[in-house]
DNA sequence: CACAATGATCAGCTAGCCTGATGTTCGTGG
DNA sequence: CCACGAACATCAGGCTAGCTGATCATTGTG
């Protein structure tokens, strides 16, 4: 893919080039490059060798020495090259620091809405320059696939997986009805007394099947009059009169004063929401970064979640 | 003026970084590159150690390494870096073929106009990505100091100059009469038949001096009604009658029908034009190939400048 | 469970590189 | 005209970085 001649050519040489050349004396350039004069000039002598001429014409006795036609085209490129290299070392320094670098992260509905925006909030806060993608993903699996081959650098996901995945539980996410205001009295309602009663759900991912499964192991077997995996379409549904709808806490707008949220009695197994990142890959600073963030956001937004539920 | 750290990568790095990233296993890469395995595996725990982290994540047994983020990011500059390395390469190839390259040139009006054209189309011709530039200068002492300093590559002189130039001789370029038509008798004119005559010259440069020299040496004393630097100027007055002028050949617009050229009895020591580039400094590819172009250029001009005078 | 593929590691050697001393060239001041 | 100083080249010597070849550890595969 690369040139065949010139292999030899290093940063060294480029960078002893510079230094003679600004420095006009290969005694100076030696100091200012923490060597000898000795050792510069056989660098020069070297690079003159690489590319078969001279590079600097020494005039002899003590006249500073001066670039040929060849050298001076050879600086040109060289100072380019070093400064490149500058550039290279900055930018791996703040990439190690987290403070660029792409990060692509994959995130149920319900996670965007009511987690992500406070991490990407602190995220771009301390470090605006980096490249932050969330994928929206509905199924566990498919984030899974991604995280395994690499389309995804952290995933949020529902329950602990197996696989080559670390994860790191972030909060419990109970399972909560949703109705019309009124339509229960306050407090917890009966999964029993919900018999018979249209409801509205998910389509069969993952939280939807665990939702399921749980009704069905206390004897409930749920009758769907529609399914959206908008959540707001959810609560738009319940609030039209439709049903009522068993949803994970986290999909629910706290805000909407216009339904109701009842505990469930008894309580089914909600889903813990974690967050996985493959462990046989290294992660970059800016993901540690987000994982801390958003284990601190999810921290907080635990509480105000037990406050409710 | 650079970095302090990261002082240790050089090229091989990255080109090792490069084909272990695109072969997928240090073997394959080092089959690429040329080495052996161990030894590509050294350079990258090298490369490893200077940027302080890993740049693969290697699974063990037999997958495939991939790259880290930080290796992504490093390789990202790293493939920069080597393409411009790769681009250094054939620009200095080219530039050592006289193909590119910045050559500034010096020259009187005269032989701008009369020389140059055919050198530098001739150049541009094979060559049409040469940077030429063309410094008129009348006056020797100028050009030479200009040529010392490094301002100007090569610069066209007149007569055989000492200093640390060497001078390559082009063409005589001997003293002509330039009268109105019918002024004089066809064939040489006596220089001793023109006292008294009102003469238009130029100003004290180099030429005009060794001319007036030349003159005043054969016992005439010329009177100057008129001087110019421009020889167009000279030649309208010529044609307007108000003198006649001794000027170099190579001055005088050959298909101008409306002065008349006479050669001067006896004859003086015309201007010798030469060609000067500074023997202690090396010259680039495209200077020999002026020097070269140049000389042909000027023989065949001499051939046609002989049939005139 | 044996085998193959892959990277890590180690020992040993070579070559490149740096240092320190010395040689050579040339301008400068007396 | 000469001695001195400044500056680069060169040489010898030592050190180490880097390459080779062999071997080990790990892991997927038949």
């Amino acid at each position: 893919m690369f040139v065949a001649w010139l292999r030899e050519l290093e940063i060294k040489h480029l960078a002893a080039l510079e230094a003679v050349a600004s420095a006009g004396t290969f005694a100076r350039a030696a100091e200012r490059l923490g060597y000898t004069q000795s050792a510069v000039s056989q660098q020069i002598a070297s690079l003159e060798r690489i590319v078969g001429e001279r590079v600097f014409d020494r005039p002899g006795g003590p006249r500073p020495v001066t670039l040929t036609p060849l050298g001076e085209r050879l600086l040109a490129h060289g100072r380019d090259l070093l400064h490149r290299v500058d550039a290279l070392a900055r930018d791996l320094e703040r990439f190690r620091l987290g403070e660029v670098g792409r990060l692509t992260v994959g995130a149920y509905q319900s996670v965007c809405s009511a987690v992500l925006p406070a991490v990407v909030g602190r995220l771009y806060r301390d470090h605006p320059e980096l490249e932050l993608r969330v994928a929206e993903r509905d199924d566990d699996d498919v984030m899974l696939a991604e995280l395994a081959d690499g389309s995804l650098d952290v995933g949020f996901v529902v329950g602990p997986v197996g696989a080559p995945v670390a994860t790191r539980h972030l909060l419990d996410d109970p399972f909560v009805l949703l109705s019309r205001p009124g339509q229960f009295p306050p407090g917890p309602v009966r999964i029993a007394d919900l018999h018979g009663q249209p409801m509205i759900g998910q389509h069969g991912y993952s939280c939807q099947l665990l939702n399921e499964s749980g009704l069905r192991s206390v004897g409930l077997e749920p009758t769907y009059v529609f399914r959206s995996n908008d959540n707001g379409t959810v609560a738009a549904m319940v609030r039209a009169g439709m049903g009522v709808a068993i949803l994970p806490l986290l999909c629910v707008d706290l805000e909407d004063r216009r339904i109701e949220l009842h505990p469930l009695e008894p309580v089914i197994p909600g889903r813990t929401v974690a967050l996985a990142w493959r462990t046989d890959r290294t992660l970059g600073a800016a993901a540690q970064q987000f994982i801390a963030v958003t284990v601190e956001v999810c921290g907080s937004l635990a509480e105000r979640l037990a406050a409710v539920a």
